[in-house]
DNA sequence: TGCAATTGGTAAGACACTCTGTCTATAATG
DNA sequence: CATTATAGACAGAGTGTCTTACCAATTGCA
């Protein structure tokens, strides 16, 4: 019956069946982010680059965007500083505070995330069905606003 | 229309769409394990409950079902052993093997967890439709089954 | 206007989870 | 029986997260 094998309920929890994808298409991505030159980007900074404003973002809005506390953003940010992706530089108008930008080396890998990230989906649209696929999206974004709004 | 934010395309990546539900969901079913007498089970040991078998498992074949390393298998077995949610013995089939076994405490984590998730699975239902819950779900098992195919 | 509360960020330390590399003991195979 | 493969343990490291405590700048209110 050319199908794999099956699984009992329990192995298909939402956990499981939300997860599985994701870790592959983080294999994927950051395995050919690291092939393509920028190795030193870890999953951990996908939020990073999702969140962050053109005009540069201080750190504790990474942080709330992020949901993680603005020490573990502090931490991404300094890796990311350190190898070039993002400057840091006192906020002109607060004195408290930094802009974190992205530099040109980091908005090609935020580019190329983006783009692989399509290519994945397109993948997986050819695997499913391609409108499968799209209303797979469709339903994920319903998802996706409907727990955002709710807090 | 009532909603709130929108975001732009980037912010509504596929990694997002799916990590995003994953960690709600994940502090539902971990906090409420926590709350309810199971303060040391985390999101890491939710393999070894969705993998382990009956009869028991050995560490390495729970790694392969995981995807991680038998290192880190055993890393979660002996936390969880540690605490009395799985027994470790010798297999009696193979002098270098031993069967990893959910204690009687061990299994009510694993029965509550699938309570928990799927608890929260019709709250979901509720909020975006029971219709469209279920086809999320039926996607998400398709794309899951395709992928594992793959490998 | 001046002081108290708030806010942005840092420092230090801890912990969880993952990996690589190495090792021992047992099993399977020629 | 000799070799190779397998199950697991041990040691060490790196990463990403948190908590607690702190400092310095800003805001706001009495």
């Amino acid at each position: 019956m050319a199908s794999g094998k099956t699984f009992p309920e329990s192995k298909r929890t939402l956990g499981a069946l939300l997860r599985a994808p994701w870790r592959v298409l983080a294999e994927r991505v950051y395995g050919e982010l690291a092939q393509s030159g920028f190795p030193e980007i870890r999953p951990a900074h996908g939020v990073v680059f999702r969140y962050i404003e053109p005009e540069g973002s201080r750190v504790v809005d990474l942080a709330e965007a992020a949901e993680i506390t603005k020490q573990s953003m502090a931490y991404l940010v300094q890796t990311l500083e350190k190898h070039g992706y993002v400057t840091v530089e006192p906020d002109p108008a607060d004195g408290r505070a930094k802009r974190v930008r992205l530099t040109a080396r980091g908005e090609e890998v935020q580019q190329m995330a983006l783009r692989l990230t399509r290519k994945v989906e397109r993948e997986w649209g050819r695997l499913i069905g391609n409108d499968e696929m799209a209303t797979l999206r469709a339903l994920l974004e319903h998802l996706y606003d409907a727990l955002a709004q709710r807090g």
